[in-house]
DNA sequence: CGGTATCCCTGCGGATACTG
DNA sequence: CAGTATCCGCAGGGATACCG
């Protein structure tokens, strides 16, 4: 019988819960979508997410390396994000899912609907 | 600017969102794994789920129709569970995501732990 | 502009006990 | 064996207000 948590903790199921989480795909595929952004860009991209999820999100993504974000000694200051390498090399898995979650959402939600 | 909820809601996110909890994921990759299952043998499989969280996550795939559930009329009963077409086509994308996790885990994991 | 800080509420999911 | 039923804790995440 085969499972997928060999001895102790899965380092996968930890990584991928990160993902599982309200925002983090979206703000990724976001960033892939359109490059270089300012918090304000996706904040209006992504327009209801709160500010404070926003915020944690990124850091979270920051924190693993997958997103980069660089301060601006400005006023008013400016703050960009874009995707790191490893950010990037995860974009098509997530396009390849959202491809699936595409093609067969209309079954899924209909197969829902019966439920009532 | 690109986003993903073109007007109202976005059924994509909708779908993805009941793939992001705990457990549905893990359960469909060892159905996919083993084959067909009983109930307690996904359980053992997957021992640190409980019981409840098993049932629940189960009776959600089986709505969105990802996974087929047999019972059979005997005593003790007997449920078996599989995969469904729609449930299999999906595993390539989540062995993928695995995949990549793997791949990168080690340098998340080790991005992670600078912040201590 | 791009955040923090604080409060609070919902609902996911665990523990336990019971059943056909 | 394969569930339900019930209770409940906690973390994810929203709303609002304030700050450099």
């Amino acid at each position: 019988m085969k499972n997928f948590h060999p001895t102790g903790n899965c380092p996968i199921r930890d990584v991928l819960s990160r993902l599982g989480d309200k925002w983090s795909m979206l703000i990724l595929i976001t960033l892939n979508a359109n490059g270089t952004m300012r918090f304000s860009d996706i904040h209006k991209t992504i327009d209801d997410i709160s500010q404070r999820m926003l915020t944690v999100t990124l850091r979270t993504l920051e924190t693993d390396g997958l997103v980069e974000r660089k301060v601006y000694a400005e006023v008013p200051p400016r703050v960009e994000y874009r995707l790191t390498e490893i950010g990037y090399s995860l974009i098509p898995h997530i396009e390849s899912l959202a491809g699936w979650a595409l093609d067969h959402m209309s079954v899924i939600l209909k197969n829902r609907g019966i439920e009532a």
